[in-house]
DNA sequence: ATAATAGTGGGCGGTTGTGGGGGAAAGTGG
DNA sequence: CCACTTTCCCCCACAACCGCCCACTATTAT
């Protein structure tokens, strides 16, 4: 299970360090790829093919799943970390997210998504200025 | 998997250089043919030829469907890369999908696509304007 | 206190992308 | 059938980049 919250560097090169605690549970073979709200998506190479195996099953016929399909295969990258756990960010996928000096590292459970520092503060004060009961938890009915 | 997205140039004598990530997986055997969208359509042999089956299934008595196979079969070209990974548009595809100069070339998990620039730059607008609920992402459950 | 692990920086060699030359092959016209 | 032109393909060369590796520091664990 991907949990915390990590500040790292995104070096002169467009590398990042994965967390430690996070390594295991992805494995070697990850893919990198847009996220939503200007994020970065790392999945681990199994949850990966379940999504890519979704997304290709969209109709050809339709115009919008076509650019879709198109704009999330091309997006992402296969990477595997270097001896010391980085991944390289290709520079499309940094300027997309406004990656480049600190850039926090949040696990999600069963991926990891990659934020510029600001952005992340942003939208956790989107949530923690929001009411309990609108703000998510009750969504779960408890 | 075929990901990923770069930039390079078909030079003045047609020739675009195949991604090295791309290479192994392609193979040294490609067809090159008119994608959907004004693009050009890379297939490793295998997959082109199970495309190839499909549409010689289709009723020669449908008129639609011969000219769709026509357009298809006619437009393609088999190639393989020279010394240096680079493959040769046939000039009428050039001309199909405005390639010169600078050229997209996007890994679409199975197959790859050539688009000129402009082109593709359009393409990816029509994406990221749009809401995540209605843009693709919905389909994935995520 | 010592050792091990984690995160960061950077050097260096091999690979990749691009341009172009020269010979072979194919197409064209006499 | 032959000569000529044009296209194609193989090769070499060079510059830029990428990725592997080593080194240093800070933090954590023993």
């Amino acid at each position: 299970m991907l949990l915390g919250e990590f500040v790292h560097v995104l070096d002169s090169k467009g590398r990042v360090t994965v967390p430690a605690k996070f390594r295991a549970e992805l494995g070697t073979s990850l893919v990198v790829t847009r996220g939503i709200d200007r994020c970065l998506a790392v999945y681990p190479i199994s949850k990966w093919e379940q999504l890519a195996g979704q997304v290709s099953e969209l109709p050809l016929t339709d115009r919008q799943a076509r650019a879709f399909r198109r704009l999330l295969f091309a997006s992402a990258a296969d990477v595997s970390p270097d001896g010391q756990g980085r991944i390289l960010i290709p520079p499309p996928l940094r300027e997309y997210a406004h990656l480049d000096g600190e850039v926090v590292v949040a696990g999600l459970s069963t991926h990891i998504e990659l934020w510029d520092t600001e952005a992340w503060e942003g939208e956790r004060e989107r949530i923690e200025g929001m009411d309990p009961e609108i703000n998510g938890w009750a969504v779960l009915g408890i």
